[in-house]
DNA sequence: AGCGTTGCAGCAAGCGCTTTCTATATACGA
DNA sequence: TCGTATATAGAAAGCGCTTGCTGCAACGCT
């Protein structure tokens, strides 16, 4: 049998009340009692009920983590800061919370599946990473959960994730667009006009406004594009690598291409490669996040870096109420254009 | 207020009990009576309260999964694979388990407490992911723990760790001390004599067997190691640059570096390109573990790849007890020796 | 027709904790 | 010295669910 808190109590003598208090300190109690307590809580290698802590309190010591796709170290290096600031293990004791990451690999329906488990569990928060699914149903299911999530006192917050209006979700989103853009407009810079685009998977927020910012500066420059400079693909290094080939087939002139994302760009590079291209005389790759792997592509890759470790780090810090909230309950993160090897002028 | 068992029972004009019964399937109840509960549950939205389940049925369908650096792929795709095997949501309804992944960065305080949280959950099972911390309290104190949860039902698997005897857990451990054996046997036959090694961070099992492994590989060849060829550090890429910068100042004639693992790979190959040598044919680099940015790399790395994925969803299975123990409660997966761009024969 | 089966639903006793309210003891001021 | 505030501990009522057991029809058998 395991052992209880009565058990506990019995042998320091005291009530099983008193030991609860002991145990969460939020009542006084004497001195030599708590010692007591605390003496037969270790020799009975007593270990706190959870569930039945959190049914008779109707709180919960959990709080989730949504993460598209944990593999991926866009979302390891978010999911570990946010649990950094969840405190889990490692902050002061008492207070500890298991903060549980729970992958979704960009389904909507675990999406929604992990929101209600976490639901059911009477999570204390939730923070969802990642760009969100732009499927209208899908959305306002996610919204009405989310409301109900915070109906019942969970707090919520989106980390670089769109906001989510008339939930009451904190968002911090990332400018992907406004990054997308800024990466565009230093290849026009360089004198590049005919730029390949190999986008996400289609129907993600990160996706349209990553593509959306990079339109607007070759619109802002009065460069058409072309309908075949654009490839859609996954988040991976293997769909840059097939996008390029499609992308280089459709219009060999093609001087530069620009990734949704880091690994979609080592992917491009090695395509072209492979292809008998060099970077960046023959073609220039940009990417976005600036993965710590980026720095060692060879050559080293031109990206947007967003501050992931900072924005998880902050996010978590609002969902256990740390942080103040932004104003307006929306904060938009900004990323900064990382110039290196991979963009040049185009060749003549 | 939130909605409860005993609301639905009422609306559905039924005891709580038979509500309890048709949301467990594990009864049988009437088809008629079941529609009428069911449409219920869903006319009042109801959510059930996980910990009041737990409590009362004294399980929970959490499955802890521990890991060392969420935000290193290494552990993101073991952690990945295992989740998608736990079922998470996505598998058939009903049997959904939340599938928690902890994040103890090394730590040993850490890895202890989280431990601690998830029996206090009562989790189903748990899987340990990755290296061992070597200190013999630390050790004990976990062997403790472990067998403490078995003792409460949780089922224990070890990913990539090595057996913990006498505890009841089921170890698929990785053969690290073959692979790097491989590893540097290959460098070896390529004609290297004077290899610098960067090891991991010392108390780690894995640390530990790489390098035992590339020992054993130096010896069985008569080659005598210069205590100043071992660098120990950390298992990421600035580790791997700073190290090899220190392994080629104190003796420039090497002509091998071998890596800890991949990351420490990459900043090795940096921090020879910035020093002016060429991969391979200055130096030849190894790395380990083969994670997917390693054949990117340029040259694209020799290494060894380890299963991460399929011994992850083994562990995933057997922790869920879909699949059968090995026999032994412990089976020991290889590595494979991919040998690609970086490594070749020294420089005369 | 009588009676043991079988199928389905309800009763009620907890699961192990938290917390309000109450009791006791001691300390204090008048 | 008495009344009242102050500190500390206990009693007990749940928290919302599961489940062993009981109840009661309808059924099939001899």
């Amino acid at each position: 049998m395991t052992v209880t808190l009565a058990d506990v109590a019995a042998r320091a003598q005291v009530s099983p009340a008193t030991v609860s208090r002991v145990l969460n300190g939020n009542y006084p109690v004497a001195a030599s009692t708590r010692e007591r307590v605390l003496k037969a809580v270790d020799e009975l290698d007593y270990v706190l009920n959870g569930p039945a802590s959190a049914l008779a309190a109707a709180t919960s010591d959990l709080v989730g983590i949504l993460v598209n796709d944990i593999a991926d170290p866009f979302f390891g290096i978010m999911a570990s800061a946010i649990q950094g600031e969840i405190g889990g293990p490692g902050g002061r004791a008492g207070g500890e919370r298991l903060a549980v990451v729970c992958n979704t690999g960009g389904s909507p329906e675990r999406e929604l599946t992990y929101l209600t488990l976490l639901q059911r569990q009477r999570a204390a928060a939730v923070v969802l990473t990642g760009g969100a699914i732009e499927d209208a149903p899908h959305k306002a299911a996610m919204d009405m959960k989310v409301r109900k999530l915070i109906e019942a006192g969970t707090r919520v917050v989106l980390c670089g994730r769109p906001q989510a209006p008339d939930t009451g979700a904190i968002a911090l989103t990332f400018d992907n667009r406004g990054g997308g853009q800024e990466l565009t407009e230093h290849l026009i810079g360089l004198g590049h006009r005919r730029l390949g685009y190999i986008a996400g998977p289609e129907e993600r927020t990160t996706t349209r406004h990553r593509l959306e910012g990079h339109r607007d500066a070759l619109a802002a420059h009065g460069i058409e594009e072309d309908p075949r400079w654009t490839v859609h693909g996954r988040y991976d290094r293997r769909s840059g690598y097939e996008a390029t080939l499609e992308l280089m087939r459709r219009d060999p002139s093609l001087t530069a291409v620009v990734a949704a994302n880091d690994s979609v760009a080592l992917g491009a590079c090695a395509a072209l490669r492979d292809s008998g291209l060099r970077i960046p005389e023959d073609v220039s790759v940009a990417g976005f996040d600036d993965l710590p792997f980026s720095m060692d592509a060879v050559p080293s890759l031109t990206t947007v870096r967003l501050p992931l470790a900072e924005a998880g780090a902050r996010a978590g810090r609002i969902a256990m109420g740390r942080e103040e909230a932004p104003p307006g309950g929306i904060a938009s993160v900004r990323g900064e254009l990382m110039v290196r090897g991979s963009s040049g002028v185009p060749r003549a």
